[in-house]
DNA sequence: AATGGCAGCAACCGCCTACAA
DNA sequence: CTTGTAGGCGGTTGCTGCCAT
């Protein structure tokens, strides 16, 4: 269809940006902010186009980005991250403040991917190469049990970047970025959230992993060993996310996700059947209009960004920081690891994450992120 | 001092999706 | 519904500087 029409044309300059082209980027937007980005060379005196400025302007003279070396803390995030959501790199950047996709994409490919490789690890996978942890017999299960959390994992943290995206877009009050002025409307895009303002979206990914737990069978764990395969999505818990959502709190946030290509994936899709997502989806929009006769202060967004195969809600209110929901669990992925683990036998029941404490998914971020720490001095594989 | 190899990183390119006309 | 445009994303390229020979 359309090709790349930016660079085809002629008489446009390539290649490194002078610090004469960047003053005068800086300069514009400052003074008018981006905009539309095709327009702005033009109006800047650029001979660059749109993409390039764009570009130039979110991987290096954005003030919200750090720049120079990452620390330990960054690299890990960026393991675990790539672990989980793969190649998404614009993904992982929103959870990395400050450092852009790009920065990040080079990072994994020039330093931790040949580090992984050079410990054996294979960095596409996240697994040793000889493949130990998932062809021992004793290992299988765990090893499945750890990829169905994997995936359970991705899609959170994918939709949890999206609405981390979704958020700094609409941020009524951008935060005012050190240009000052006007720009900060503009430029208020990824990675220039306020750092301390914790974005509320979390708290509704939070409330959602609650009402699929609350969707199981609580009272048997037994039948959560992983979402593709036993997972229990019974008439009975569907009632109860009026509870939740209307007769616990009405002002709690709620949230709900039918994820099909998420919990579709894997070879034992069918026991999660599109029927009951629909019907669940159905009943959780009732459930969202009872709630908001009950409070006219609450908002039903329309996750429409979601793909055509996602159906997303969720219900929003501005009392969602002490909702109780939020302690049911937190971090679905604790579930899925529960029962392939012996629980606390201590546990209550009440927290999740601290009757399963410890958890083999714990033991395998630990286990390979000591891997990934281990001084460059003591070990052979630096 | 010259040069060849390599690593790091900025920038480019092509594809994709969302959206408006 | 179709088409065109803008912007986003991920893979790749190529420039630059460093280091070994």
């Amino acid at each position: 269809m359309v090709k790349s029409q930016c660079f085809e044309k002629v008489g446009l300059k390539k290649g490194p940006w002078t610090p004469e082209e960047d003053q005068k980027l800086l300069d514009y937007i400052e003074e008018h902010g981006h905009g539309s980005w095709r327009a702005l060379p033009a109006k800047a005196g650029l001979q660059r186009c749109g993409k390039s400025c764009r570009l130039r302007w979110t991987n290096y003279l954005r003030p919200d980005i750090k720049r120079g070396k990452f620390n330990l803390q960054e690299e890990q995030s960026i393991i675990r991250l790539h672990a989980l959501l793969g190649n998404r790199w614009s993904a992982i950047a929103t959870h990395l403040p400050k450092r852009t996709d790009n920065e990040i994409k080079n990072y994994w490919n020039t330093h931790l991917k040949k580090r992984l490789d050079k410990m054996g690890i294979d960095p596409v996978t996240h697994k040793p190469k000889a493949d130990s942890f998932g062809s021992g017999s004793g290992h299988s299960k765990g090893a499945a049990s750890l990829s169905h959390m994997a995936q359970w994992e991705s899609a959170r943290l994918e939709a949890e970047a999206r609405l981390v995206r979704e958020s700094k877009l609409t941020v009524p009050n951008p935060p005012k970025n050190v240009l000052g002025s006007a720009v900060s409307a503009q430029v208020s895009n990824k990675g220039s959230a306020a750092p301390t303002a914790r974005p509320q979206c979390l708290d509704v990914l939070k409330a959602w992993q609650g009402v699929v737990f609350s969707m199981f069978s609580v009272g048997s764990r037994d039948s959560l060993e992983s979402p593709t395969s036993t997972l229990n999505f019974s008439e009975n818990a569907l009632a109860m996310i009026p509870l939740i959502g209307v007769q616990k709190n009405p002002t709690t946030t709620l949230a709900f996700a039918t994820n099909n290509a998420t919990l579709n994936r894997g070879a034992t899709a069918s026991e999660f059947d599109r029927g009951n997502q629909l019907e669940c989806f159905e009943k959780l929009k009732e459930t969202a209009q009872v709630t908001r006769n009950l409070d006219s202060s609450m908002a039903i967004h329309d996750i429409s960004p979601y793909a055509s195969d996602h159906n997303a809600w969720f219900v929003d209110s501005s009392a969602n920081e002490n909702a109780p929901m939020g302690n049911i669990i937190d971090g679905f992925s604790e579930i899925l690891v529960c029962n392939s683990l012996d629980p606390n036998p201590t546990c209550s029941g009440e927290n999740i994450n601290d009757c399963y404490a410890g958890s083999l998914e714990d033991n395998y971020w630990n286990s390979l992120l000591n891997l990934v720490d281990a001084s460059p001095t003591g070990s052979s594989v630096f």
